[in-house]
DNA sequence: ATTATATGTCAGTCTTGTTGACTTTATCGG
DNA sequence: CCGATAAAGTCAACAAGACTGACATATAAT
């Protein structure tokens, strides 16, 4: 009778947690919360004349200040021209810098400059301000099963990255 | 001393959870995750020649059937000419039905045809398993915490579609 | 010296979203 | 019954952001 690791109440039913409906649910819990998840920061890039392709950017590069192209392209997952378009525009608009790699000359190193960093401030401020309010709501327990099943659901490639957290280099 | 109604390690420390960087990390889980909760579907959407648009009406036709036109732009948050591009496909591939409404004939009821059915299984199914391979690696305890948290994100408007089952009416 | 790597760029395509204008059909309120 | 409102559909134009393929340049590695 010794399940995997977890309890749930240790009688007979167990696994209802499991159920399609459930499985459903979670499915359009996802949908709907990653809306709420983009919504405030859709607003304010809108003002800009940013995407959200431009924020990921963003915030990598604060993430890991000093990460080099190829570094981006792997943790965005998209390819070098797509990826090429925003940078190009927020190196052009002076939020974001390149600098020449000291080791490897080919390398890029990406930084924020103070500019890029008030926005990557804005933005995030304004997303966490709403994780914040969600977290603070359910309590720090609810917050671990979300982290929990959040990362379980990840590719392992990405779990990878999302479990990195230094990789600057210069 | 007595907090909201969450417990927390009754100490002292508390809101440890609510650090920007426990919240950059809960952001981040959200990103990676989102990718991986798509991934499967956009395999199989991409060798029918389908993307992500109509995965999502597919979805919500199928969790209620005979909701109408109007229903399904409030919940996907589209324009009707971006709607109808997806629909319009849909339809004329035989995998949607639209029936005239019998209490108002200007609505239009949406079904999905045996070969719609089929595709939103095998769509779901693939979903599905990853989420269920999720939930089952790390218990009915997470996945209530899991759905807290994204519950209190959405905004309020897609809360309550969420929390929303039936709504045909035919 | 050749090959491989990191980056950047040009050109074209596709999906999915947007606005704005307009039509048809049907319901509803006076 | 008539005018206003509503639901659906369509046409056209446009933009963001993804893709592919081809090609260029600088640098590193063998």
């Amino acid at each position: 009778m010794a399940e995997g690791g977890h309890q749930g109440t240790p009688g007979s039913e167990g696994l209802l947690f499991l159920t399609d409906e459930q499985l459903r649910k979670g499915i359009e819990a996802m949908f709907f919360a990653y809306r709420g998840f983009t919504a405030d920061p859709d607003r304010i890039l809108e003002q800009h004349g940013y995407g959200r392709a431009h924020h990921r950017a963003i915030h990598f590069i604060h993430r890991s200040p000093g990460t080099t192209v190829n570094n981006l392209l792997s943790i965005l997952g998209v390819t070098k021209q797509s990826l090429n378009r925003v940078l190009r525009t927020l190196i052009d608009d002076g939020l974001v810098e390149s600098r020449v790699g000291k080791r490897d000359k080919r390398e890029r190193h990406l930084f924020l400059t103070e500019t890029g960093d008030a926005l990557e401030r804005e933005l995030s401020d304004a997303q966490r301000e709403r994780m914040r309010a969600a977290f603070r709501s359910v309590g720090p327990d609810a917050v671990v099963g979300f982290r929990q099943v959040l990362e379980a659901m990840m590719d392992p490639e990405m779990r990878r990255h999302f479990q990195t957290l230094k990789d600057s280099g210069q």
